[in-house]
Order: structure tokens, then C-alpha cells, then sequence
DNA sequence: TCGGGCCGTCATACCGAGTAGTACGGTCAC
DNA sequence: GTGACCGTACTACTCGGTATGACGGCCCGA
């Protein structure tokens, strides 16, 4: 029977490349990763790569749209749910860090093109808009519970744009050292916690 | 007069060369630099640039070294002074956050090459691994000064390494969102307050 | 039932552009 | 005269992308 069809639209055969594309990607960075890279993953040719892709920014869009999409998916439902400040931040911190694992390829991929954003260029092309657009409204989601925080009182007064900055590079950097291969799902869990505790601390508003 | 040569062994030439560098990978990531996007930045050719550098590699690596030593020549001393484990970290992580703002082009291209070293691969020589140690030793001061808080009962008992992770991924962010051209000194010293409450609140022990 | 046509899939060969690096020669200061 | 410096032209190679053809499966008509 055919596996689900992915949101890109994607039949089984583009889901093939989107995937061993960001296996690919996070090895090697989009520009020192080539077609040949991708369609080795899948022990084919670039032919059918360009079967289902126009072009190898297009592929990379896809992966990164795809994790960044992934994500809010996830934290946007934690960040809107009822309840203080505090434990929603909590919350948000621990599943955006156990995605950072378990996702780690799609997440990865999403990492670095967040970087390559933050200096105007990127692969060539257009569309790279959508991804500022999605980072800025994802970044604003950790904004708006850190305001609440601070008007509830629990959590320290600075700005919130700024106070967001360290708590996403934290949890983005996790792409960076962590390595999937290694742990299993117990480890996920204690370094999600860690991480929650870590910001929530950071944040918190300290009586001493 | 001449200027001072650098620790790299560079006169003036080879400084600029240097400089112009980390300026053009900061913008671009090493693979997607050319030797003419360096040249350019100084109104010159890759003659130049070849007079001075053997290869691109080698530039890459002068220029990840510099930032790592430079990193390390003003934090290690920060971790070996006297006084409380909270108040050391304090200082280092403020420290570290303002290179980051301050020494932006080197510290975001030593950022790229932590990155790149994660998976095992990056620019393909072999000196690579001298930039791997000097991260493991950078991390490890951070370590051995929450190490000497969890002694002194102030910060959390978390697996120092671990701990380290956060906070060294909040503070190599500042490269990815901070841009030197559009804050002053008080910005940045600003800035590393904050980072520095945000790290010692999230490793204090809470009594909550 | 069989054969032909069509379509999706995908490998192969190729082209053009770009880039790392090299060789060489010119200029200038000492 | 020599050496440092550096620009120019060039080579070799890589890689993104294209064109083409083969193959297998499916469908339909005879």
C-alpha cells in the first residue's frame, strides 16, 4: 500500500529525495553538498532527483520549510494552551529541544539555513522570504509568553525579543552537538528536561 | 610604523589578508567564498591572496585559530582567577558574550568551524584537529568552573559537560543574530549582563 | 488474450559556468 | 640586481542542470 502522502505533496518517490536530501545537508551544508550527494543516499542518479525537483535550492526550501513547519506545528498549540507563563515556557523549551533530536536531520537543515538568513544570502532564489517570515513568527511566539511571564510577574523584565535570543540559540545549538546515532529515547527526555530547567531559571524572575 | 605583527606570523599583508577573510567567510560560510570574494574586499586579485596563504583551506584555518586563541586568551584567565565558582562564570560568560559582538568576524567563523567539525567533515585537510581540541579545552573551563559551583552547593548537580552545552550555544548565537553594524558599546555591554544573568539564573540551584 | 501506446521513473551522456590553484611577468623599493 | 608584492592569463576540475532514451507497468482496443 502507498505511504502517506507528506504536506509537500509529495508521493513516495519525492518524500525519497526530501529525505536523504536533509540527511545529506546536515553532513555536508547546502553548498558543499551536490545532487550526486543526495541521490548517492537513495544509491540512485541525479536523473530521478530531477525527476521530482526543479532545482537543488528548491530541494533545500522543501527540507527546511518542512522542518521549520514541523516545529510550530509542535510549540504553537504549547505556547497558545492555558496556563501560567512559566510552565508554558517550560513546555515549549522541552519539546523544541526533544525535536532538535529526534528530528535531528530535518532540524538541522532548518538551523542552518536560519543562519545563512542572518547574513542576507542563501542559496539564490526567492522564496527564502517565507523561511524569515516562519523564524520571526516562531521567534515571537517565545516573545509573547515571555511578556506574559513578566506581567504575571515571574519572569525578569527585559525585553523580550532580547530575552528570547539566548533561549533559541540553546535549543538551536542542539543540532549542533547532539548525535542521534548515540542516545536513546531516556536520554532525549533528560536533556529536554535539563534544557527546560536551565531557561525557565535563566528567565525566572530571582528573589536573592 | 609597522604594525604589530600578528600571532599567526603575519605582517601587514598577511593580516589583511586575514582580515579580509574572516570578513568574507562571516558573509558567506567557507564553501561559498571564493578566493576573488577575499580579494575583493581588498581591491585586489587572488595573486594576492596566494602570495601570502597556500591555499583557501589554510586561510580558513588562520582565521578559525585566531578567533579560538583569541577566545581563549581572554576567558581561560576569567576561569582561573580566585573568587566564588557564580561569580567567575558570571564574568566569563559576559566576557564571552561581548567577543562575540565585539570580535564578531573571527568569532562567527570559528562558530562556522564548530559547526562543520560536528559531523566530521569540513575543509579537507588534516589540521582540523587542533581547532578540535581547542574547543574541547574551552568547554571544559566552562565545565570545570560549574563543576566547582555544584562543590560550592551553588549551582545545580546536572552533569557538568552537559551543563556547558546551553550555555555555550546561547552564547555562539550571538554571532548568527548580532549585528555589529547597528549597536554601540552600551548595547553590547547590555546585552552581556543579560546573558550573563540568563546563564547563572538557568545553573543556579533553585530553592523554589 | 494480446499487442500497442502512453506515462512515470530514472540512468546516462553531455554542456556550460564557475572556481581553486598555478605560472609567469611587471613594478617598485632597497 | 634582487626580492617582495601582486596582477593577469591560464589549466584542470567540479558541479548544476539538460536532453535523451530505456524500461516497466498500466490501460485500452481489437
Amino acid at each position: 500500500m502507498t505511504r502517506e502522502l507528506s504536506r509537500s505533496g509529495a508521493g513516495p518517490g519525492r518524500q525519497d529525495i526530501l529525505e536523504a536530501a536533509a540527511v545529506a545537508f546536515t553532513r555536508n551544508g547546502y553548498d558543499a553538498t551536490t545532487i550526486d550527494d543526495i541521490a548517492d543516499e537513495l544509491h540512485a542518479t541525479k536523473g530521478r532527483v530531477y525527476h521530482y525537483y526543479r532545482s537543488k535550492a528548491d530541494i533545500f526550501l522543501d527540507v527546511v520549510s518542512t522542518g521549520i513547519r514541523d516545529l510550530l506545528a509542535e510549540i504553537r498549540p504549547l505556547a497558545e494552551a492555558d496556563g501560567d507563563a512559566l510552565a508554558r515556557l517550560a513546555r515549549m523549551v522541552r519539546r523544541h529541544a526533544a525535536m532538535m533530536m529526534t528530528r535531528n536531520a530535518f532540524q538541522r537543515v532548518a538551523v542552518q539555513a536560519v543562519e545563512m538568513r542572518r547574513l542576507g544570502q542563501g542559496p539564490r532564489y526567492e522564496s527564502l522570504h517565507d523561511i524569515v517570515v516562519m523564524r520571526d513568527e516562531y521567534e515571537q511566539l517565545f516573545a509573547d509568553v515571555v511578556a506574559q511571564g513578566q506581567r504575571e510577574g515571574t519572569l525578569r523584565g527585559t525585553d523580550p525579543r532580547l530575552a528570547t535570543k539566548p533561549v533559541l540559540g540553546a535549543l538551536n545549538w542542539i543540532t549542533v552537538w547532539y548525535d542521534p546515532d548515540l542516545a536513546g529515547d531516556q536520554v532525549v527526555d533528560q536533556i529536554a528536561d535539563e534544557y527546560a530547567e536551565f531557561v525557565v531559571g535563566g528567565l525566572r524572575k530571582g528573589d536573592r
